[in-house]
DNA sequence: TATTTACTGTACGGTATCGTACATTAAGTT
DNA sequence: AACTTAATGTACGATACCGTACAGTAAATA
């Protein structure tokens, strides 16, 4: 941590960004094992005197990393299925927004450094499941005990009923995209793909 | 490529096991990266100069570690729903043992590794994929083919029915595994899982 | 202006590891 | 026995990279 001091030359905080969007960058398309200190400062601009003033080592920059681009992703994933009235088109687009996140580029390399993590810091791993994956579960958990309570689904374990329409959605697609195989070229195959997946979800939980 | 030579001293082929098991154990401790050539030929029992005999480079023999892993691993899952009559104990059953599989150590290090081929070695990938997720997605579309021409299971769309069934059965307890965050403590919370699994499945594609 | 802190650039010590060379021994074939 | 290949062990060159030291410059405050 850095202390603030009133006195001197104060700390410039774009290079902060500048540190992490370059490290990210690397991480990217070198991998954490081979991109170098070196490489960061200068993609940066910054001498590594600063890189290391700022990030104690290695390690710490890479937390940094992951933690902030774990933070990104999950931003982007803000729609919840409360923003649509019929039940139906609200599962829809919930479903279709989140298959794209999940085999997006950011997402997967995201997923790729997080097998990187070693076992002595699951801390890390804990918080991202933490904002990500859970709160997305948590999330439609309740709004599938809201539309129960109104009468719209009939889901009485709304829990397992996350977890499964969480999964259908995925489906195979992210183990394809983990084995770098190329996504479904029709954008239009996505669409029918997630309204079967909310067909099938809603023959299972609509009625009796 | 080694290739067979009748004269001389006689390759000792006890070695080339030697050695991937080492790396493979080295690999699952350190991590790829940091795993030396040096401590794999000292756990090996090998000089390193029969190491590099074997294996050209590093890289190479990441490459077979894997792949021999790989090979080992789905070879674990050998039974199909074939081998039981009622369709929901077949069901209960391949999904119970695909469940244990999944998250099984030796399977999610095997996916830790997986993250770390670069893009450009795909093809060890899709190999992976295809003796794999693929294999054991079109084996089960091919059982629901079966039971849909024997009136057992009413399922037009098999290779969707299959792969709702490999994500349900999945759920979020890959991701959990991925994420470190321990198992279910219990076997019978699992077996519980794949039963509430499985009568969704069949209610869906059981009855019109 | 004096002082304090931030930042640069270069250089360097130290370490780790890859892949190879060399001399020597072991284990087979002809 | 002569030959050929496998294997060991040590040593070594080359490389890469981490993290820090040092001298000097920049930008703020008192």
């Amino acid at each position: 941590m850095i202390t603030y001091s009133r006195v001197g030359r104060p700390l410039d905080h774009s290079k902060d960004t500048a540190i992490l969007d370059a490290a990210c960058a690397l991480m990217f398309s070198k991998g954490p094992a081979k991109m170098s200190m070196e490489a960061i400062a200068r993609q940066a601009g910054v001498s590594k005197v600063t890189l290391y003033k700022r990030f104690a080592d290695k390690e710490t920059l890479i937390d940094a990393v992951i933690q902030q681009l774990s933070q990104r992703i999950n931003g982007t994933l803000t729609v919840s299925p409360n923003d649509y009235k019929d039940c139906h088109h609200a599962l829809s687009e919930f479903g279709l927004l989140l298959l794209n996140f999940i085999v997006s580029h950011e997402h997967m390399n995201l997923m790729r450094m997080m097998a990187s993590i070693s076992e002595e810091h699951t801390q890390i791993l804990h918080n991202i499941y933490s904002g990500g994956v859970m709160a997305a579960h948590q999330a439609l958990s309740e709004w599938l005990t809201l539309k129960h309570k109104e009468g719209l689904i009939n889901c009485a374990d709304p829990d397992f009923g996350a977890e499964m329409f969480l999964s259908m959605i995925t489906g195979l697609d992210i183990v394809r995209a983990f084995h770098r195989i190329p996504p479904r070229s029709v954008e239009g195959e996505t669409r029918l793909h997630v309204e079967k997946v909310v067909s099938s979800f809603l023959k299972l939980w609509q009625l009796e």
